[in-house]
DNA sequence: GTTAGGG
DNA sequence: CCCTAAC
């Protein structure tokens, strides 16, 4: 799955949480572990519209029910043909067999995923329905057939490598010149903008599910169109005011550069095994979002697609701000090293995402580069983990994935958003030195805190018992490996304040009180990892005495 | 990339 | 939690 953002805007930054969704074509495994229950999750995931998931996912005109999304994720294998839709059939598809299928977590084959792409990508947007029914050639019989013949969907460029496969949104814009005057219509918007409720479809035209009687009443329809002419680029820039007609519009008098982000894709790659559960997924998936909402953004600057590492460097002197270098500029936002948690935000309810939004998504932070969290209980939480294989090690998944701060209890959990705003970022700041902190405005975001459970605490406490307090990564990976947001930077620190407060006195602690027990390990352990540290470096001193003489 | 400490 | 010197 992949997280494309767009940023649009004038005087105001307007960024745009868009999405990508993209099927990795597991390397052993025939059938490609995505359900539809999976994908739903990833677009519910990545929209930040619906948690949990929605019910049903209205893919293609065709109502898939999501009652059993916390299936394990089927393996490859048992791969039922799917079913045997003639073209004739077309209109009057079974849902009922699609809904039985996804009951069993009937995954999609490759090919069929592959079709689903080419297809896509064959008859792409504008197609009519029927075009798009047309059979690809590859395709075969299937029910799948039905799935691509979405309108809407729209493929991504190309197969990478031929890795994957990817059914993605983007902004509708043709290129640079249009899309400013361009009217938008509603199929414009990304998909993200387009999550109906109340059964308001917009891609069935053809009226795929009153004829199913599956739902007749489809509620809370997820319609994935997927539109735009892809045309989205790294680094596609317009320029803000209203220049946007000339053709030196990036060069103003004043020697600034003007420039408007039109879009930026954030990579997000997901790979779980396919004995993962769809719990853990979800997990994962909030997890690297969080990372990039909550901050983990990085900002690249490409030229030509090479990316430009030296901020210090003027746009002078890349070229940058050389109005024929205006294509070759590009921009690019990656995840940070490390994780970050989940932003979080409750202005919008997720209902206000609906498609009909004639502007997009967006907010204006009162303060720079406020990153709107995001609340979210997610059903994650609900499901299970995978077995842990290590008996010392510590899951901490749950807590990993759906934060619940309990000092933002009062929040509704309904609310979630997915909006960073990126206040104004004018010519100044990038003419000079870009991206260079003046005055902790934009980027880097403050991690969110996480205290410490004390489960975690007991982990902690487990792990530096058997190796010690100078071997922190040792101890990040024994204990919490699988606690993505918590590095072995935080692990070290908190044993810091776990000695400080077994120090102190009861009436001085404060958070979560963290039973006396294991207070007193934690002094135990110190004073004995103290004393072996002692012992060690006079042990070297000795050495390098005796080295000496 | 890790450690170790101060902020 | 952040920041960073030091390794």
């Amino acid at each position: 799955m992949q997280i494309a953002t767009e940023v649009e805007g004038s005087s105001n930054w307007r960024f745009r949480v868009d999405f990508e969704l993209r099927l990795y074509k597991w390397p052993m495994a025939r059938a490609v572990p995505f359900t539809m229950n999976m994908i739903a999750l990833a677009i519910s995931v990545a929209t930040f519209v619906e948690n949990p998931l929605p019910s049903s996912l209205l893919f293609s005109g065709e109502l898939f029910n999501l009652d059993n999304i916390e299936n394990q994720l089927l393996l490859a294998g048992d791969m039922p043909t799917l079913d045997t839709h003639q073209e004739g059939q077309n209109s009057n598809p079974s849902s009922s067999e699609n809904e039985a299928r996804l009951r069993k977590n009937i995954p999609f084959t490759i090919e069929e995923v592959e079709a689903l792409v080419r297809g896509v990508r064959k008859h792409g947007r504008g197609s009519t329905t029927k075009t798009a029914f047309r059979p690809s050639p590859r395709i075969g019989d299937r029910r799948i057939r039905k799935i691509l013949a979405s309108k809407f969907w729209k493929a991504a460029p190309k197969l990478k490598d031929g890795e994957y496969f990817t059914a993605e949104t983007k902004p509708g814009y043709h290129n640079r010149k249009n899309c400013y005057k361009r009217k938008r219509s509603l199929r414009d918007y990304p998909l993200k903008k387009r999550i109906l409720y109340d059964g308001r479809s917009l891609s069935n035209s053809d009226g795929g599910i009153t004829s199913e009687g599956i739902s007749s009443s489809p509620r809370k329809g997820f319609s994935c169109d997927a539109s735009g002419s892809g045309a989205t680029l790294h680094g596609a820039f317009g320029t803000t005011s209203g220049v946007a007609s000339r053709h030196t519009p990036f060069q103003s008098r004043d020697s600034h550069v003007k420039l408007r982000i039109r879009s930026f894709k954030v990579p997000v790659f997901i790979e779980i095994p396919e004995t993962a559960t769809v719990g853990s997924l979800k997990r994962s998936v909030m997890e690297a979002v969080d990372a990039i909402l909550g901050g983990g953004l990085r900002v690249g600057v490409l030229l030509q697609g090479k990316k430009i590492r030296d901020d210090n460097k003027t746009l002078l002197q890349t070229g940058l701000a050389h109005n024929n270098k205006l294509d070759a500029l590009g921009l690019s936002l990656e995840p940070t090293v490390s994780q970050s948690p989940p932003p979080l935000c409750n202005e919008d309810h997720p209902l206000l995402l609906s498609c009909n939004a004639p502007q997009p998504l967006t907010r204006y932070p009162p303060v720079p580069s406020v990153v709107h969290n995001i609340v979210e209980q997610s059903a994650a939480d609900a499901l299970p983990d995978p077995p842990s294989t290590s008996v010392g090690s510590f899951v901490e998944s749950d807590h990993d994935s759906a934060p619940s701060p309990p000092d933002m209890s009062d929040k509704s959990p309904m609310d979630s958003r997915a909006l960073v705003a990126i206040p104004e970022m004018d010519a100044e700041a990038l003419a000079v030195v870009p991206m260079r902190k003046s005055k902790r405005s934009e980027a880097v975001q403050r991690r969110i805190r996480r205290p410490f459970s004390v489960s975690e605490v007991e982990a902690l406490v487990h792990a530096v018992e058997k190796l010690g307090t100078g071997r922190w990564r040792d101890v990040k990976l024994r204990a919490f490996d699988n606690a993505k947001h918590r590095t072995y930077v935080d692990l070290k620190d908190k044993w810091k304040t776990l000695v400080h407060t077994a120090r102190i006195s009861p009436q001085q602690r404060r958070g979560e009180p963290v039973p006396q027990v294991l207070l007193d390990r934690v002094l135990d352990a110190h004073a004995y990892w103290s004393q072996q540290q002692a012992k060690q470096q006079l042990k070297q001193q000795s050495d390098t005495c005796r080295l000496l003489l």
